[in-house]
Parts: C-alpha cells; structure tokens; sequence
RNA sequence: GGGCAAUUAGCUCAGUUGGUUAGAGCACGCGGCUUACAUCCGUGAGGUCGGGGGUUCGAAUCCCUCAUUGCCCA
C-alpha cells in the first residue's frame, strides 16, 4: 500500500469511508491488482463485463452489475485464479443519436444542418464526456476491473471484428437484404427490429368500413358491399385486396370477385387465406401489404401487389392521392371524415389493441416495407439452444431457462440495418457502373468486375446489438488468434438484468457458437431489478433514476453494495429503501469498532504479542467455540458464493461478525484480557481475536472491499502470518476447518445460561449494575454428563459472573433444600435458582410454574405421539428420530424439575 | 391468449436437497453513555407463512386449484 498507517496510530471511533475509498483503489489500481498475469498451467476466472451504453450517466440499477460482478471477481481472484474483468461501453447507436440530437436541438439544430460527419464528431464527444463519467463511477463503487484492457464497441479493433463477422455471415448466406416489412419509427427514422418495440395495450377504436363490390358482368344480385374493420383506416389508401377465411360460408360466394377501394376508388380482389380470424370484425379483412406483417403474407401468397402509400416520417405520399402530405393521424381523420360522408362507414366500436411504439422515443412504429438487411435467425439458433440443453451453458436462476427457449423457438430472422449514422456503417459497396455489391472486410478500392472506383458504401449502420453480440470476444481479440482470446475465452459468467436476455445473451450465445465454435460464457447469473422506494422500475423518462455517487458519498460504497447484496434474492427484484442503507453502513463501523478494540488490546499486550504463537492446548472454550464457528462460517460461504447465493452468504457473514464475534467473543476476550490474568490467558485471546478477525476480513472482502481494507492495513503485523504485508485484495480466501461440535453445543449452554439470567433481570427490572447471586444447579444427568458439565461450567465462571452480572454464582450437581422465594430458570438441563429477595411474588411464581408444566407436557405429549405412530418410526432418518428421542429426554428432565419447583413453593 | 414470478411480523424482505417451537433489518415497548462502537448494548412484544384441496410419518418448502399484484411473450 502506497500510504500504510503504523499499525499503532489510533484508529477514529468511527469509520468514515471518506477518509479511505479513494486513497484505497488508487492503491489497488497502482498495485496492478486489476490486471491478471496469464498463467497457462492455471485456469483464469473471467467476466466480461456487459456493457453499459453512453447515453448518460450510470443509475442505482447499474450499481447492481458492478456489485455482483466485482464480488465474484474478488473472491475468485483471492482464490488465487489468474482473473480478469473486462470493462468498456456500448454506443447504443439510436439511444446516443437521439440524446445527441436532442441536445444539438437545444440549439435550435437537426443532424441534418451539422451533416453526418460533424454530426458523428458532436457524438464523439458526448462519448468522450459519459463514458469517462461512467469510468469514474465504476471506481467510486470499488470495480476491481482491468482497465488496461477497457473496450469500446466503435473502437478499430472490434469495429474489425463486426465486418469480419458480418461477411462471413453473409458468405454463409446467413446475412441478406431484400424488401419485407419491418418496424419503421418515424421519428427515428429507422428500421427497428422487434426487440426494440414495445407492445402496449391502447384504447382505439375499430372502424367498419364498407367496400363496394365490382357487380359481376351477369349481373347477379348479391350485397353491394363487403364489410371490413379496421384499427388504422388510413392503410385503406394501401389496400390491395379483401381476405376471408377460406371455411367463412358467409364469403363463400365472393371469393374471386373484386371490390372497389373506396376514395381511391383501385379495384382490388377478394381472396381467401387461412390466417383470417373469422370472429374478428366481420371476418373479412382488408389486406395492406406493405404496411402490416400478416398482410404482408397473405399479399406474398395470394400475389396481391404492395403499395405503400407513407415517407419515412409517417406523413402520406403520393399513392395516397389527395392525401399526399398530410401526416398519418390528420389523413385518418380526413379519410375518416371522407367515408362518413359517402356513407362507407358502416359503425365503430372501441376496441382495446395492442400498439407498438418505439422503445427509445415511445412514437407509434410503423409496420413498413423496405428494404433492409436481415440475420437468418433459424441456423444461430438451434445451436444456440442446444448449447443450453445440453448444459454448455447454464441459467441461474434456473427458470429463465424457459424464457430462453420460449423466445429462441419464436424467433424470426432479425433485422439489423439502421437509418442512423452513429454505429457501424455496413460493410457493404455498390458500383454505379456495373450494379456489383461488394460484401468486404476491407474497404475496397475499386470494382473488381469494372474497375470502377467510385464505390458507393451502403448508407446505414448495423444495429448496436450486432456489435454487443460480438463482444465477449471482440474484446479479447477476435477474429485475431490473441493470447487474450486463447486464455481467457470462453468466459466463465455472464452477469446481468434479467430485462436484457434476449438482447446480449442470446445474441452473444448465437454469435459466440458461429463465430468460435465456442460458448461465449458458461453460466449466466441473472440478478433483478432495482425499484425506487415505491417499487417502480428506474428509467431516465420517469426521472426517479439516482445517482449512486449521491449514496456513495452519504453511505459509502460498502454500505450500497451490502444493501444490493443482502437484500435481494436471486434474480428477485430489489427495492432500495433508506434504513437498509443506514443499517448496511452501521454494519461497516461496528466492524471497524470492533477491529479497533482488537487493534486496541493488541497494543496493550506490546510486542509480545506480536511473536506469540497460539497453542491449542491453551484454548479455553470460547476460543474452540469461535474457532469452530468460524470453521462452519468458511464452508458455508464458500458453498453459498459456489451457488451464486450471495445474498445468503453475505448475511451469514454479517450474522457470524456481529452476532457472535462481537456480542460474545469480544465481550468474553474482555474478561480474559483483564490484566490480572495470566499472560498465556491473556496472549492465546489475543492471538484468535485477530485470527477470526483476519479470516472474517477476507471473507468479508468481495462484498465490502473498502472498509475490510481499511481494517486490513490497521493489523498489526504478525511474524508468522505472512500474508499481512500484502493487502487483502490479494490475501487467500480462508480454507475451510473442521467443526468442533463440543465446542459448540458447551457454548450453547453457557450462552443459554447468560441469556436466562439477563432474561429474568429485565423482566424483573433488576437495576443494571446490581450484582445477583445466583445457584446453577447441574444433576448428574443432565446432558449425559457425570460432573463433565459442572467442571466445563466452573471453568466458564468468570464468563457467566460477568456477562450476567453475577455474585456470588454457586455451581452444584445436587442441592438439598430449594430457596422458595427464588426464581428459578431452566436451560436444557441445567437449572438456575436466582434469589431475588423480596422481587419474587410467590403467587405469581406459582401460576408461572404451572402453566410451565402445562405447555412442557403439551410438548411432551406431541413427541410421544409422534414417537409411537409406528409410520414415523419406521420411515423417518434415523437422524431425525434420535433428535425427537434426546428433545423428549430434555423435556421430560424439565418436567420433573418444574414439578419439583411447584411443589417447594406450594408446600 | 400463453408463460413466469410474487403473496411470510406494522414495513421491507430472507428462508435451494420437506425434518424440533418459521428468521433478519427497520419500526415499536422496557432498561442502559458497561473503559471497540449510542452508526451502540441488554431485553421484550409481534406471524393460522394469500384462500382451498392433495401428496407425505412430517409441508412456508412438493402437486392441483382459486384470488390478488407485477413482469415477459404473442
């Protein structure tokens, strides 16, 4: 560390992450911590990050990504795997041209008066702006990520790598262009792929419209009408033909005749096509192929023409007539207007229907005809799936397995070309000359059938996802066969929103299969996502977004990861409530207090305890106790942070530090610490003191990086542990040891016996200071012992004096005559007679005995049924029934000691 | 229309091989500045685990069904 403090500067009385959080990561990143070192021999730990796209400024929901990701970075990496993470951004083509242009707007300009090429520069600097912003957030929330190897999705490197893969998809044929309808947004003025629509459910209306039929040349009398509805009676103007289901007997007679487009006054044929829904409106459909996917359809199979009669910004064109000019809605309400005075509109309903609207600027989207490039979907994606069933690749939470599935299977071919000018241009070259497309990694000089070389590159860019599906491996190289790329690819996880599934996971899985033959990840860990106060989803358009470095500054790092970590459940949303952060920040100084009086004693005790080597033969039961908890806290994190359960290891870290170290351990290091002890006594407290704290640090550590640190370089730095002069980032994570169940059952009944006795001191308002006597009576039989538990409790005396504020405690296996006006208390088996003269209402005593007695051979009772119904014995583990067999055993013991109880006091 | 999740203490949520009397934080009651910490300590109260049915020796946990809320897909 750049700065170390000597270990016996005193430590403030409480912790301010202030004072430590920026000096700290600048002392990882100078250390090169970050930054793995490739070892052949061992296997790395890799996350590529996903990236965060520069539209703005990081929010609480990406505090989410960076605190799972860096905690699992941070324990592999002190696992000691080679480990790296991938950091960099995405350049979100449509989301950063449109706040660009919203800020150019503010000057009162459109991209079109700066030209796309001062355009584009205008959008590099935003870039340059958000991104280093992002930078700086990422390191104010402690990411340990490898900045030497920062990606950007338009850097040279991974711009190669989206026409390397683009051509190859399309020399597989994988890649085409042609003419079929896709989602247009007339503000963006782009194609978008059915991802970026959203689909919300509107209240319209649906409009009947009549359509005069062609009379037939014989001259038969049938309706002079056929009956359409529609929700967007303006495509009326595109409508090439009627569709009926083929089994609608109402149509029978009609198909193959022809009606008249009504104001526009085009005759257009009456077909029948299976995709009609009979029940809808009057079961037959006006049939707009250019501006509607199923009309699409249907017009490819019945050979109906397209017309399209909207321009690129929803207002009509010329095959609308005289509705040329006019935007979308007013040539609706023209038209509308139009039919009603012809008579041609038959009635309208309300009608709720589901409108797509573009998922960035929220406009109505236009189902559209154009011609844009598409991705053969059906080829990535079977493989894609296979990976997953076949376990290649795996969900966590598992259940989003289906929703995988569910959307790989329905998948249609993806539309990746954008009207834009901020993203990857096409890698494709049309010669004027000749009409030759060039499809080319390199930009091509000249036509190589004519030699032409004024070459006219394809105008539009590549959709982001494109490039983001590319990334787990652009980023380390692809296509070129990089050290990076051998190494570090696949990539262990995949950590990220649930929302974003379909976006970069299934993407990257397809395009990782086809591109290098391999996953791109093999598990994918999906957390939820964060909720403001009232549980609402945050979004920039709802303006309830934070600014994590605001709750950074009030609570610290730690304290908002902790929050993020305990109190969500996997793949679970998450809502980020004050108190949580409060209690997350308490947590971090009653750690720091804690190492403080370690840090305290320690100095005390002067440099003997620096050398002093524990021996095990001088560890009093506390010690074995703590020891052995710590032991089982090792084993459960560990298989907890296997299983992706952060949430509850990182809580039973809390549990183990707060609960058990600092509100029993310390408390009883205190007493053994007292300077009239012996030196042994006091130097072996001393020495697990700052053992369990060491090892509670690095388990601590993934999850709250800053303030262990800052702990870290306050220990005093011990001879034989090594590991101290290397700072925790990089310390071992803490092997697991073996349980020591003694230990921890003898604990259990001298916590018991502390607890009892401050139990009955508060209930019987003792005043706090006052010392008590008190009588642990402890038969032969209790617990199976024969004098064991008297001695083990005679040793823990000076625990149970202190703790519970006793003198003088009497500790005996029998007694002769009961103190009737005592209260008398019950653990397991031991029995405490507390004298509080003059306190103890005899009367009241009694009843309490009694209804004692009640409720233990109720429970009594319950056990012994449950012990003679032969189906449990004869089915339940045997584990189980021993259990029910020693809680009876305890119970029973009880029972006669409450009986004798009730029977002292009414004698 | 299909699917997924949630429903547990006043509030926010844990509870991943079904196994004693279901936990935490906050809030609340009572008592404490006990020499690491009042960002604290001690102690207490508070739940028919959404309703109903089933499987099982045993269900908050597995199955079915209903209800409410939210999300995804169409």
């Amino acid at each position: 560390m750049s700065t170390p403090q000597t270990p016996t500067a005193e430590m403030a009385r409480a912790y301010d992450h202030r004072q430590v959080e920026e000096r700290l990561y600048q002392d990882w990143l100078a250390g090169g911590y970050f930054t793995p070192t490739i070892e052949w021999s061992r296997k790395p730990f890799t996350i590529v990050i996903p990236p965060p796209n520069i539209t703005g400024e990081l929010h609480y929901g990406h505090a989410m990504f960076v605190t799972f990701q860096d905690l699992m970075i941070r324990w592999r990496r002190m696992q000691g795997r080679p480990t790296l993470w991938l950091p960099g951004t995405d350049h979100a083509g449509i989301a950063t041209q449109n706040v660009v242009e919203a800020e150019i707007a503010r000057e009162g300009l459109t991209r079109f008066d700066l030209g796309r090429e001062e355009f584009v520069r205008r959008v590099w600097r935003w870039k340059e702006k958000y991104g280093s912003i992002i930078n700086f957030q990422l390191r104010r929330l402690g990411a340990s990520c490898d900045w030497t190897r920062e990606r950007f999705t338009l850097d040279a490197g991974l711009s190669r790598a989206v026409r390397e893969a683009f051509v190859r998809l399309h020399n597989k044929g994988l890649i085409y262009r042609g003419a079929y309808i896709i989602n247009w947004c007339p503000r963006c003025t782009t194609a978008l792929s059915d991802l970026e629509v959203d689909h919300e459910e509107t209240a319209g209306k649906l409009w009947y419209v009549k359509y005069p039929l062609v009379p037939v040349a014989d001259g038969v009398t049938v309706p002079e009408f056929i009956t359409v509805a529609t929700t967007r009676p303006e495509t009326i103007l595109g409508d090439t033909g009627v569709a009926v289901n083929p089994g609608d007997e109402r149509y029978t007679g009609l198909i193959g005749r022809q009606a008249m487009l009504p104001v526009v006054g085009r005759v257009i044929s009456i077909v029948a096509d299976a995709a009609v829904d009979p029940q809808f409106g009057t079961g037959a459909v006006k049939v707009t192929p250019a501006h509607d996917p199923t009309d699409f359809e249907i017009g490819q199979r019945r050979n109906l023409p397209a017309v399209n009669v909207m321009n690129p910004n929803a207002t009509m064109n010329e095959n609308a007539g005289p509705y040329q000019g006019l935007d979308r809605s007013e040539c609706r309400r023209q038209l509308l207007a139009e039919l009603e005075r012809q008579g041609l509109l038959a009635r309208v309903e309300d009608h709720v229907h589901s409108v797509g609207q573009c998922s960035r600027c929220h406009t109505v989207v236009e189902p559209w005809l154009s011609e844009q490039w598409f991705v053969r979907i059906r080829p990535l994606a079977e493989p894609a799936m296979e990976a997953v069933r076949t376990g290649a690749i795996r969900f966590v939470p598992e259940r989003f397995t289906r929703i995988y599935f569910n959307w790989m299977e329905n998948i249609r071919d993806w539309c990746i070309s954008r009207q834009l000018w901020w993203g990857h241009r096409i890698p494709v070259w049309y010669c004027d000359a000749c009409s030759r497309t060039i499809v080319a990694v390199e930009t091509p000089t000249g036509c190589p059938d004519c030699g032409n070389s004024a070459l006219r590159q394809d105008e539009d860019v590549l959709d982001t996802w494109f490039s983001s599906g590319l990334w787990p491996f652009s980023t380390l190289g692809w296509p070129d066969d990089t050290a990076d790329l051998r190494y570090f690819y696949p990539t262990d996880v995949m950590e990220t929103g649930y929302d974003i599934i379909f976006f970069w996971v299934a993407r990257m899985i397809m395009f990782g299969l086809e591109c290098t033959g391999q996953v791109p990840f093999r598990d994918v860990y999906l957390h939820g996502l964060l909720r403001d106060e009232k549980g609402e989803k945050m979004s920039k358009s709802k303006g309830n977004v934070a600014n994590p470095l605001a709750v950074i500054d009030r609570y610290g790092a730690d304290a908002l990861r902790f929050t993020i970590i305990t109190g969500s459940s996997p793949g679970n949303d998450i809502k980020l409530m004050e108190d949580k952060l409060e209690g997350s920040r308490n947590f971090a100084n009653k750690l720091w207090n804690a190492a403080r009086f370690v840090v305290m004693s320690g100095d005390a005790l002067g440099e003997a305890a620096r050398h002093y080597q524990p021996r095990s033969e001088h560890y009093d039961l506390a010690d074995r106790w703590i020891l052995s908890r710590l032991g089982d806290l090792t084993t459960t994190v560990t298989r907890l942070y296997e299983d992706y359960q952060f949430n509850e290891g990182t809580r039973a870290i809390y549990e183990f530090l707060w609960s058990e170290y600092c509100d029993w351990y310390i408390e009883i290091a205190k007493i053994r610490l007292h300077r009239d002890q012996p030196a042994s006594q006091k130097l072996t407290a001393q020495s697990v003191l700052e053992t369990v704290l060491d090892a509670s640090l690095r388990l601590l550590h993934p999850a709250m990086p800053f303030v262990t640190e800052a702990i870290w370089e306050q220990l005093p730095h011990r001879p034989n542990t090594p590991n101290r002069t290397t700072p925790l980032i990089v310390a071992p994570w803490p092997a697991p040891t073996a349980s020591d169940l003694a230990a921890e059952a003898a604990m259990e009944v001298v916590i018991g016996i502390v607890r009892a006795i401050r139990n009955a001191r508060a209930e019987f308002k003792v005043e706090p200071a006052r010392r008590i006597a008190a009588t642990i009576v402890v038969p032969d039989g209790a617990s199976g012992g024969s004098g064991e538990h008297a001695a083990m409790l005679e040793s823990q005396r000076a625990v149970i004096e202190t703790l519970a504020r006793v003198d003088p405690l009497t500790i005996v296996e029998r007694i002769a005559e009961r103190p009737r006006s005592a209260l008398h208390l019950l653990v397991g088996g031991v029995e405490i007679d507390l004298p509080l003269a003059g306190m103890v209402d005899l009367q009241a005593e009694t009843a309490r005995t009694s209804s004692e007695i009640t409720a233990t051979r109720q429970q009594i009772e319950r056990i012994e049924t449950r012990l003679a119904d032969q189906a449990f014995t004869t089915k339940a583990p045997a584990a189980v029934i021993e259990k029910e067999r020693a809680r009876l055993a305890v119970l029973r013991e009880q029972l006669t000691r409450l009986e004798e109880r009730l029977a002292a006091l009414t004698s």
